[in-house]
DNA sequence: AGCACGCCGACT
DNA sequence: GTCGGCGTGCTC
């Protein structure tokens, strides 16, 4: 009889304990019973007989977790400290029944189409990221950075090397997709959480037998079984995508750049906007000016009123001009806030602290955080007055003023209340290149790598907003999705950018000069912020507010007594409670991430969910 | 995390 | 009398 320490995969839980009459090699996924349930676990270890008495392996799968993905998902659950079933849990195993046929089957796919010319600078880019092991390809908007990567990916085809190439979630935009096929044809795997079984199925096959030489989609694909790994690329690198909000709370890009260290594989980061982070941190190339810059004009607006006349008069002439406009907001649905305009009270959900945003087209108030809906009331729920008002503009809303405004405009919403599936991104882009839809009304949606070759007027929404964010990155943030905004506009014409801001000082300074911003921000970050500093946030969330509070308590006393951690601050989060669970958080800094992991796990304390390098501070 | 067990309130 | 609420505690 042999023992095994097996970790559940998904549970918080311990490796537990089980028996086996087998030989089961380290990394087998087999089935086990837990409580009478039937659970999928991954043989970390060979162990002696325990004290207790242990259950038999139930099934032993041809699936199986290499030495490299154990060790990866030990590391995840040490640094973003969770169990390391958790880890496992996100990762995908090789097949061992199919792995004999990797061999035979291991003729390299030939591109359908000839190959990349790259411009000199192009060239010089890849030079230099070829020459580095972990870089940053600092190109702006339209500089040619994905053919770069394809022809790294070409290189790598080439010697028999597979690639990575991670984006963020939203832009597994039908453009990058039907680029990358349309030369790489088959040997192109997109890899995405809504593929369906059989497609899923698919993509597996084409990885586990080689096929796939570029393995493409959001964070996720950079856990899926790949076998001779050359490459890993992630583009738009500064995307808050690529960290994930639930356990494990792993930022992808990091990750990316770890593996790079454990595969021994050049990682490039790519991004017409970078993170400080990795502007600090490794070696850059700067590609310079697109080819349809230069011929943008930014005008600022200091106004409070949402579509103001300047708005629609310049949208008014985009249209007799038979151009195309974006208009860009970062909030959806009609209106964020029900307002009480005789008591102030907003009307909040039931089970969030957050206001209603209110959805005209489905008659509702509806949660952003818990969904939850109800009907719009006619009085105030706290006075009964009937003077109720809403405010802060959404997409919705937008759609609604243009349209009426415009009555032969064709105008579109182009947010994740509109666009559900995939299909539907498609065909709005469609209609939007095929110039049947005049004004395309967005959220962020809008911003991230579609090409509108059309449009010669943006207006930006909403960037004051996203500035005076209680958030170290706000900065960065609002400025990022300016440029990213704005580099939709203007690729084939001269365009017109209106930004709807008080802050032109800040946004006029740094528009074309990010390196400068960058250079700026790292002085006001100093001693405080990351990249200088590491932050780690403690979330600590029940039903009952008093034993949550009381829990973050008791883990702030502990983590007084520790040297080399700083406690920010603790209190409640600045939303108190979602989904009838009150929440209350510390925040942590140090000098060095292994110093907090340390003292965070020299506190035994319940309800506490670490959050290591958080990107969100609601 | 999930889920069973267990102990108190309003229902056919 | 039972159905079912969710508080507590355990899972090899």
């Amino acid at each position: 009889m042999k023992f095994y320490n097996i970790s559940l995969l998904g549970s918080p839980l311990e490796p537990f304990t089980y028996n086996s009459l087998q030989t089961i090699s380290i990394g087998t996924r087999v089935s086990v019973n837990v409580r009478n349930r039937i659970l999928n676990g991954v043989v970390l270890l060979k162990t002696d007989e325990p004290e207790f008495k242990t259950l038999k392996v139930i099934e032993i799968s041809d699936f199986i977790y290499s030495k490299k993905q154990i060790e990866l998902a030990r590391f995840i659950s040490t640094y973003y400290v969770c169990s390391v079933g958790e880890a496992l849990g996100v990762m995908t195993p090789f097949s061992s029944s199919t792995s004999e046929e990797v061999e035979l089957e291991n003729n390299i796919t030939k591109p359908l189409h000839s190959q990349i010319e790259l411009s000199q600078k192009q060239e010089e880019a890849l030079v230099f990221l070829k020459t580095h092991k972990t870089s940053l390809l600092f190109g702006d908007t339209g500089s040619g950075k994905t053919e770069i990567y394809m022809k790294y990916f070409e290189e790598m085809i080439a010697s028999a090397k597979r690639s990575i190439f991670l984006m963020p979630e939203i832009s597994l935009t039908p453009q990058m997709s039907q680029r990358l096929e349309h030369h790489f044809g088959e040997a192109v795997v997109m890899w995405h959480s809504k593929l369906t079984p059989l497609q899923k199925r698919k993509a597996l096959e084409k990885i586990y037998n080689g096929n796939a030489k570029i393995i493409a989609g959001p964070r996720s694909t950079l856990f899926l079984p790949v076998n001779d790994l050359g490459l890993i690329v992630v583009d738009e690198e500064h995307d808050d995508s690529y960290k994930s909000s639930s356990r494990p709370r792993y930022n992808a890009r990091d990750i990316a750049i770890y593996m790079g260290k454990l595969y021994d594989v050049p990682v490039v980061l790519g991004s017409a906007t970078p993170s400080l982070n990795s502007f600090t941190k490794f070696p850059y190339f700067r590609l310079k000016g697109g080819f349809f810059s230069a011929n943008r004009e930014f005008i600022y607006e200091k106004s409070a009123e949402a579509l103001s006349p300047l708005i629609l008069q310049s949208l008014k002439s985009t249209l007799k001009a038979k151009d195309q406009s974006i208009v860009f907001l970062p909030t959806r649905a009609n209106f964020k806030y029900l307002i009480c305009q005789d008591c102030g009270h907003t009307t909040q959900c039931v089970f969030c602290s957050i206001g209603m945003s209110i959805h005209q087209k489905s008659r509702a108030l509806k949660c952003h955080y818990c969904n939850y809906t109800q009907a719009i009331p006619q009085v105030c729920s706290e006075c009964r007055s009937p003077s109720l008002v809403s405010s802060r503009l959404g997409t919705a809303e937008a759609v609604k003023v243009i349209s009426e405004e415009f009555v032969d405009a064709r105008v579109e919403q182009f947010d994740r209340d509109a666009i559900t599936t995939a299909s539907k991104l498609k065909k709005a882009l469609k209609r939007f290149n095929d110039n049947e839809t005049d004004i395309l009304v967005g959220t962020q949606m809008l911003s991230k790598g579609h090409d509108y070759h059309g449009v010669t007027l943006a207006v930006v929404l909403g960037m004051d907003n996203m500035l005076n964010m209680s958030d170290y990155r706000a900065r960065e943030k609002a400025l990022s999705s300016l440029i990213q905004v704005s580099g939709r506009s203007g690729r084939a014409k001269n365009a017109k950018v209106l930004v709807q801001s008080f802050n032109e000082e800040f946004f006029s300074a740094y528009m074309d000069k990010y390196e400068e911003f960058l250079e700026e921000e790292k002085i006001y970050r100093q001693d405080l912020y990351p990249p200088y500093k590491k932050l780690c946030r403690i979330l600590f969330s029940h039903k009952n507010g008093a034993k949550a509070q009381e829990q973050m308590r008791k883990m702030q006393e502990l983590l007084s007594h520790e040297s080399n951690v700083e406690i920010v601050g603790f209190g409640k989060c600045a939303v108190e409670r979602i989904s009838d669970k009150y929440r209350f958080e510390i925040l942590l800094r140090s000098d060095k991430s292994t110093d907090i992991i340390k003292a965070i796990s020299r506190c035994k304390v319940d309800l506490a969910e670490v959050d290591m390098d958080p990107i969100e501070f609601g």
